[in-house]
DNA sequence: TACTGTGAACCAATTCACAGCC
DNA sequence: GGCTGTGAATTGGTTCACAGTA
């Protein structure tokens, strides 16, 4: 910008509020390596050990916590337990949050039977698909209900959080009647891009284009057989 | 996780080869968008309106196209079907890969039924499943076959992409067979972190880390009505 | 001594803004 | 005139390296 301001705002919120995205979404994954370590009985643990357990560098975990405050102990490490209720409590599963899965097929089904939901405080409150002959049918102990029922569930339950694992054709149809209904945050494992307004959250899960990413590195390992030296970007994680 | 030694290297492969992995996770989108322009009759289409149905902006998608060559035309856009093929062919879709799948639970039935992947190149070899009593199962074409004949498939078939939808304790295990036998590209939908020799990629999707990370920013718009500091920062899709 | 917390340096990705071309 | 392609500026993220402390 030619006449750049510089006045680059305060930097004030610092500490408190305000996470890096990137942060935000490894702060999970040290969750659950918290949660192993707690099942196994560990109660204190270093920033390399829980680094290891969750494939980051051991730097790069210290410095995401540092975000959320001064959670460890110097000389010693992280308490499990401590820990662990920081971050849930950061990442908002202290609380319960209303789900609706929109389209039964075999990832709706997935997912309403991953046990991994309940467990983090996702209650899922509706299945719903469009074909109503499946009206009743039940997985992982929730019903399916008609698409007729969405604005009633979303509203009664105050449903917050939306996942669409309809067709691609459907997904920008689904997503429209769920934000007007109230929902505010969707995951869309649809293969389409769907838009929202501003402040409806959306993340995409796309299974084609993992894959397709996947591809693209293994071509470039093929015919690299005789390789000069280690090629510079190897890990993924 | 190997500490390279940081030998930078020389980063002579500018433009031709070594494309930024950011924009190699995009590619498939552009993709994506490009097969929808061309099966509504457009053959050509401006950065703006490939941007829009891909949900960047213009800039981002022009740098993108950049990294593999000038083939759009100034005053005119991007040739549809020529611009289709060169994606393709970058990512390593114009040849096939030979898939197998690990762990036939809800989830890996429906990546066998998922159309999406043979259209891409993607050929499902076998889906295996520690379960004995399921071999002969058949989901979207496929036969489950036994654990046991991992090895002699991915060594028959050359399989170089192996996905594993086991439950997360199993998912070491059958990466280490997958890698031993001859697969270099992993793709992990167990809520473990694997770890695995260098040179082998491994991506990871998380159901229950998306839906924490959406429950973080719906936690920081809820409360925040009455927000004290009232940041800017106002997300977007 | 052993480990955290964090400025500073570094590197990657995004956005800007405009020259170049059809 | 309209749109691409791309250096330059900016922003965001990672890694380094060490001061601080139980």
């Amino acid at each position: 910008m030619t006449h750049a301001p510089t006045q680059r705002m305060r930097t004030e919120a610092r500490q408190g509020r305000g996470i890096p995205e990137a942060t935000v979404a490894r702060l999970p994954v040290y969750l659950r390596a918290l949660t192993a370590s707690s099942d196994r009985g560990v109660s204190v643990a270093s920033s390399q050990d829980l680094a290891t357990a969750a494939g980051v560098n051991s730097a790069k975990l210290r410095k995401d916590l540092s975000y959320l405050g001064s959670y460890g102990t110097r000389g010693v490490g992280y308490d499990v337990e401590y820990l662990r209720y920081q971050i849930s409590r950061e990442l908002g599963l202290t609380q319960d949050w209303a789900v609706v899965i929109v389209g039964i097929g075999n990832l709706g089904q997935a997912l309403a039977n991953y046990a991994g939901f309940s467990t983090r405080g996702f209650r899922i409150m509706a299945l719903l698909d469009a074909d109503p002959a499946r009206e009743g049918e039940r997985f992982g102990g929730h019903e399916i209900r008609r698409m007729t029922d969405l604005e009633d569930i979303v509203g009664a339950h105050g449903v917050s959080i939306g996942v669409i694992t309809t067709p691609a054709a459907a997904a920008q149809g689904v997503a429209d009647r769920l934000v007007a209904a109230g929902v505010t945050s969707i995951l869309n494992f649809a293969p389409a891009v769907i838009s929202v307004a501003p402040g409806i959250d959306v993340r995409k899960v796309d299974l084609s284009i993992e894959l397709q990413i996947l591809a693209y590195h293994e071509q470039r390992k093929g015919p690299a057989t005789a390789g000069v030296t280690s090629p510079p970007g190897v890990e993924s994680a």
